[in-house]
RNA sequence: UCCGCGAUAGCUCAAUGGUAGAGCAUGCGGCUGUUAACCGCAGGGUUGUAGGUUCGAGUCCUACUCGCGGAGCCA
């Protein structure tokens, strides 16, 4: 007996093959009934007819409930009837595990309930299809640094101090040696990874605790931050533009089934190709002031006015060149304008905002000692920071691109908590 | 932290201040091609919590709890 995958089902037409899995749902009209398997690689419909088959398999039928685990056995045919283009004609059942009631049905549920029940809901085909699109865009963006010579160095998650300085971090004790914080950003060790290997990426999860509370933040996300010895800000937006072309012409390849359960209109992402539209700030603050927004020179682009910016194009636009005063203390200052940095922000169409965060590292040693100072830094915890700039600078660059805006915006979610499978918010740690 | 909205059956939602309802789910019965199947019957409620107004509160008022959306901050 051989034990195939419902997504290898096309290879075994007129065969006889065993299927494992949990029952999705069924149906019965008397002498003929109808069970719908899931086995985490599509859906299969087995048909039984009394008769058909011995009275005992038969009824085993009326045991099975949603979620029940059982295998079947059967001859594979193709039938446009069924969902997924296959059927078994099922010739045997065994219940492997009937289980209790299952609290997700087909019908509508609140995000409350689901929630609660995040490690079931999981099942569902539409959940189902985000984390594969998931898998797929992750792959991508390991495929395409490592294609480029990329060495992936990750950096640590527990650091002594704030990286940039702004947000609020997760605290805990470290032994006998004070307080570690749950990093924000691995960046400033990709930093020293690049002056070491030249080219790397790092690839982890990051740890925000502003009490954010919209359909685009978590406390826990994932990001993968490449750096590059001798990139400047121009490198720096080519390599993002390639990057982004590279991951979602994969995923439109390679998730069509996934994208089309999603009900995704794809139209605009087969537009994600190099190069891509560029503004700079001062273009960007002119483009608000004539949609009538009345915007301050030297503030940073809030929510609604990346969503003016971006719906004037038809793919993701590059701002570059940021007031200074809005960015890190790490982003080099334009040589033609002192009160801007060689900053990128990549901002994805259709309303969901940044998904890319980059710049010109400034590698200037007294440069950066004046940056420390101005923010009011604490200078001996980037004492090892400061050293890549004394032994060999180089001017390099790098980008941060968070891995759930991606998702959410290639699925086109309405809320980021779908893309991650236990995602972690400020009023949700469970399940 | 601030602003707005909400909480009624297992789930999703109804119910002019006047007897607590429907669909789905569950159980039982029926049906030889169903697609969230369909048809019949049945069980299922401390209306988020605590007070108050009223002859009478799911409904009006106050506080609290929880959730959702947005702002700020950010990927």
């Amino acid at each position: 007996m051989k034990r195939v995958y419902i997504e290898n089902l096309g290879e075994h037409v007129g065969e006889v093959a065993e299927l494992r899995g949990w029952l999705y749902h069924k149906r019965s009209s008397g002498k003929v009934r109808f069970l719908v398997m899931r086995d985490g690689t599509g859906l299969l419909q087995g048909v039984m007819v009394k008769g058909g088959v011995s009275d005992e398999v038969f009824e085993r039928f009326d045991a099975l409930t949603q979620e029940s685990s059982f295998s079947m056995t059967g001859k594979v045919k193709k039938d446009d009837r069924a969902p997924g283009g296959f059927e078994l004609e099922v010739s045997d059942v065994n219940v492997i595990a009937i289980a209790e009631e299952y609290p997700i049905t087909p019908k509508e549920h609140g995000i409350e309930f689901l929630a609660d029940r995040r490690h079931l809901w999981l099942r569902s085909s539409r959940q189902h299809a985000i984390m594969r699109v998931r898998h797929r865009i992750i792959k991508a963006i390991r495929d395409f640094f490592d294609g480029r010579g990329f060495t992936l160095m990750d950096s640590p998650i527990l650091t002594p101090a704030a990286c940039e300085g702004t947000s609020t971090l997760f605290e805990t004790d470290y032994f006998d040696l004070g307080k570690a914080y749950l990093t924000q950003s691995g960046q400033l060790y990709a930093e020293a990874g690049a002056m070491a290997l030249g080219k790397v990426y790092c690839f982890g999860p990051t740890f925000r605790a502003e009490k954010s509370k919209t359909r685009r933040h978590l406390t826990e996300f994932w990001m993968v931050e490449p750096e590059v010895a001798f990139n400047d800000l121009n490198d720096d937006m080519e390599l993002a533009e390639d990057f982004l072309e590279y991951v979602v012409q994969n995923v439109l390849k390679d998730c069509e089934k996934e994208l089309k359960v999603l009900e995704r209109n794809t139209a605009l992402l087969q537009n994600v190709k190099a190069p891509l539209p560029r503004i700079s700030y001062d273009e960007a603050v002119e483009m608000l002031r004539k949609k009538g927004i009345n915007f301050e020179w030297g503030n940073d682009l809030g929510g609604t006015d990346e969503t003016v910016i971006s719906e004037q194009f038809d793919r993701p636009v590059m701002v570059h060149r940021y007031p200074a005063q809005v960015k890190a203390f790490y982003m080099k200052r334009d040589p033609q304008n002192a009160n801007l940095a060689l900053a990128v922000d990549v901002l994805a169409p259709e309303g969901y905002g940044e998904i890319i965060g980059g710049s010109q590292r400034e590698d200037d040693l007294q440069a950066l000692l004046d940056r420390i100072k101005e923010h009011n830094l604490p200078q001996e915890a980037f004492e090892w920071y400061l050293d890549l700039r004394r032994f060999g600078s180089v001017p390099h660059a790098g980008f941060g691109l968070g891995v759930e805006r991606t998702v959410s915006w290639i699925c086109g979610l309405e809320h980021i908590r779908e893309t991650i499978p236990f995602p972690r918010m400020i009023y949700r740690n469970t399940p």
